[in-house]
DNA sequence: CTCACTGCAAAGGTTTTGCAGTGGG
DNA sequence: CCCACTGCAAAACCTTTGCAGTGAG
């Protein structure tokens, strides 16, 4: 993606552009793969010498916040940002630390019929999602 | 699940028992609703008033490392402990911070015939879980 | 211009680690 | 008896917070 599509993105949403969430933005869609703080900061630190980690996490928090990025949890217990939130779901390598977006509309189709059919007493669902835990042959 | 039952499910492990892994064990069955480390302190410092925070988190490693128990991730970003190890889901809250199990079989079937038919070009599947969120009735 | 945003540094909270001493098998 | 396990305290780690200064709109 541009820089230009991201600097509309973030406006868009009503935040200011600032080149600090404009790198940031740009290295999560360009890692791809749910990078840490600590990675986007690594990914950044030359066109971005001076940013602070706690800005970091303060400019992630507002792109959740907008729904541009999703917060993604793991065993490790640091937290992952993933560029792609539409509905989707999750491979997770238990081997290393991977994680891959898995888009599948027949599986979202087929939980989408089955929770229709079978509701759960006393809870009302808003989404899922499947974690798929697993190897990847390139590991 | 009695005293004994616990001690014996610590021993066949192949580990030592000693009562601060009972009580833990314990907490977390009795509790039953995927306690952090700070809830099981709580819940047993009446009768392990001296346990040790580090203590409790390596006798959680022991366990989870032994099946006897396992790690769910949340968003919060604590750990916490599930003892129910059989396959099954997990239904989150997202208005507090309750975990329910959610146990379905036919679920289980779904998707066992759904990944059966669709491999997934890379990845070797070890296993899956569904992650379904929304609110609780009693929230 | 103004207020949202950044940088810095300190604090907060959870989990890990090292080591001496203890107790379960 | 011996080695796995515990208690204690410090440290490591990730993330948040407060505040003064800056820059995007």
């Amino acid at each position: 993606m541009e820089i230009e599509k991201i600097r509309e993105e973030i406006a868009n949403k009503g935040l200011k552009v600032t080149p600090q969430r404009v790198a940031i933005l740009e290295a999560i869609y360009s890692l791809n793969n749910h990078p840490t703080a600590e990675n986007i900061a690594d990914h950044i630190k030359e066109s971005q010498p001076n940013i602070a980690i706690g800005t970091i996490y303060k400019v992630l928090d507002a792109l959740v916040e907008h729904n541009i990025i999703k917060k993604v949890t793991t065993e490790a217990g640091k937290m992952r940002y993933d560029g792609f939130t539409e509905h989707h779901h999750h491979l997770y390598c238990i081997e290393c630390d991977l994680i891959e977006d898995y888009i599948d509309e027949e599986l979202n189709e087929l939980l989408k019929n089955h929770f229709n059919k079978k509701r759960i007493k006393g809870f009302h669902i808003k989404n899922f999602a499947v974690q798929v835990n697993g190897t990847f042959d390139k590991c």
